[in-house]
DNA sequence: AATAAAATATGATAAAAATCATATTCAAGA
DNA sequence: TCTTGAATATGATTTTTATCATATTTTATT
């Protein structure tokens, strides 16, 4: 469903949504600690990221990673999107070509509810949720 | 969510219940084209499901493979249980060690609902129910 | 028994994903 | 302005998955 890099990159998004701000930026030593994740690899996925606008960033010293507002409202796809491209969730479960109610496949028919459940979650889950899950009591870290 | 290679074991296995019976044993070369799926790969993908059982097979002059009423009351997730292996699809969304409800990922709660009506679902279709969907014109095929 | 047709077993190669490593750029502070 | 601390860019390596190729075994048919 979702790849490893796209794991690490909501943790990572999530882990600086809670411990991170424009006042207190976390560098990425300090992220790939708590998330369980390689340093270098991290690093990497972050940069689509910033570059999409979904988590913010300052180079040099006192420099890091961080969430505002702005940030916070994206969605746990948009991660997703970025980093594994759009058409990794959207695809037919059986790899054909076009995936259409009109000739559905033989597992479309069941599936495709449930499925769309899942997207339509991904898609409307804001980040600032799961912040809010977490701090909450309902949701539990380290991821 | 599934790997390409459960895919093309389902379309064969799909194809099979759907063309081929033990007096019409279909050959792999007759098999990969219809399903779109290269032979040497369809090949090796059939062994493990033959050995576990899933696929009926004959060799020599005449043989090939087929499905019989026994084969057909495997279910989906059976399948995809012998080429990926039973964690693949039953693994934390997040990545997590231990997916659980006490205490769940960011993810798990407003996901696993509909996670579990996937997994619930190929674990209780059997092939025989896709046969007779494609049958009915429910579904379509090829693959 | 010999032949040939099929699955089966095994391994080799290619492509993709995951991981690791390093050089470069930018910005803060001395 | 110089130094240093950080992200950023780029590429190399490793591992996994997908794909291709071939030798071996089994069995029907002659
Ligand atoms: S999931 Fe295959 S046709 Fe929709
Ligand atoms: S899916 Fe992550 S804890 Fe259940």
């Amino acid at each position: 469903m979702l790849s490893n890099s796209s794991k690490y990159a909501i943790k990572a998004v999530l882990f600086l949504a809670l411990n991170a701000s424009e006042k207190k930026k976390v560098m990425v030593k300090d992220i790939s600690k708590p998330i369980n994740v390689p340093q270098a690899y991290i690093a990497k996925l972050l940069q689509p990221l910033v570059k999409e606008g979904i988590v913010s960033s300052a180079r040099g010293p006192r420099g890091g990673f961080y969430l505002d507002e702005n940030n916070m409202n994206h969605s746990i796809m948009s991660i997703v999107n970025v980093i594994d491209g759009e058409k990794r969730l959207k695809s037919c479960l059986m790899s054909l070509k076009k995936c259409n109610e009109e000739k559905p496949c033989p597992l479309h028919n069941e599936l495709s509810a449930s499925r769309a459940q899942i997207l339509n979650n991904l898609k409307s889950r804001m980040i600032k949720d799961l912040v809010k899950e977490v701090e909450a009591g309902n949701a539990f870290l380290p991821l």
